[in-house]
DNA sequence: TTTGCATATTCCTTTAAAGGTATATACCCG
DNA sequence: CGGGTATATACCTTTAAAGGAATATGCAAA
């Protein structure tokens, strides 16, 4: 990954938005969806290409993939996502997005507790009341 | 000039190398075709393109256009041109282009004393042995 | 195994950008 | 004015990316 693919990948406002949710913590693709408020295909998609150019690292959770920033970052991409970061705090699309993110989150566990759930995730929850 | 713009500008190899020409100092076209390698054409598109976005300057001097950073940047610029700064001085590309560049410049002033002078610039040079 | 859900992929159309050739513009000088 | 130089623009072709509709895949639970 070079400097210009790096640019490449930054260069459109999904992922823009994506990979600035994904700097308040992981999260799966129906929440990004929802936060996002796009289409899943537009959703998934951009997250392939950011895949693909190992911008977020995956994981698999049962039906869900929880998406992340790297844990491994190239210098480059460490000094950009950081620039990134900072200059999104500053913009009010971003900070909505942030915020609508928040709003959302106690909602998302309520329904799911699998889904996105903090870190040290319960393997089989035992909980399966509603419906 | 958003974010998305700003990366749209950054994010192709010949505008970057420009950028980071400039980061140097000033530069006018021919100059920067000679330190590039790469054909009027390409060059003045991609200054159009750059222009058109507010990411580099222009002043005319006589036949020539010369092109600089901007003195007036958002704190977005400011950060991303920043970032790249410090990227293009790890990256061999970028570090090769301003070697390049270096080598030129004592041919440069040789061969015209207007074009691309530093900045107090001789108005009217009484010299025209050459030729 | 069938069903249902979350996500990915394929296929298509549209749009934008890049690169090249040729031409135009702007300035200088004689 | 005319010619020369530096740079920009117009026009064309090719390529890549975006977005949507439909379909496929992978997993889980009944």
């Amino acid at each position: 990954m070079n400097l210009v693919q790096i640019y490449q990948c930054l260069c459109d406002p999904t992922r823009l938005r994506i990979l600035s949710l994904l700097d308040e913590g992981e999260l799966c693709v129906c929440h990004l969806q929802k936060v996002l408020g796009e289409p899943q295909v537009k959703v998934s998609k951009h997250l392939a290409y950011l895949r693909a150019h190992k911008m977020v690292a995956v994981r698999r959770e049962a039906n869900w993939m929880v998406y992340s920033l790297p844990g491994k970052r190239s210098p480059e991409l460490a000094a950009n996502l950081a620039c990134l970061q900072d200059c999104a705090e500053e913009d009010p699309l971003f900070r909505a997005d942030r915020e609508r993110l928040r709003n959302l989150k106690g909602r998302f566990e309520e329904e799911s507790p699998i889904c996105c759930s903090p870190s040290p995730l319960p393997r089989k929850p035992a909980r399966h009341a509603k419906r």
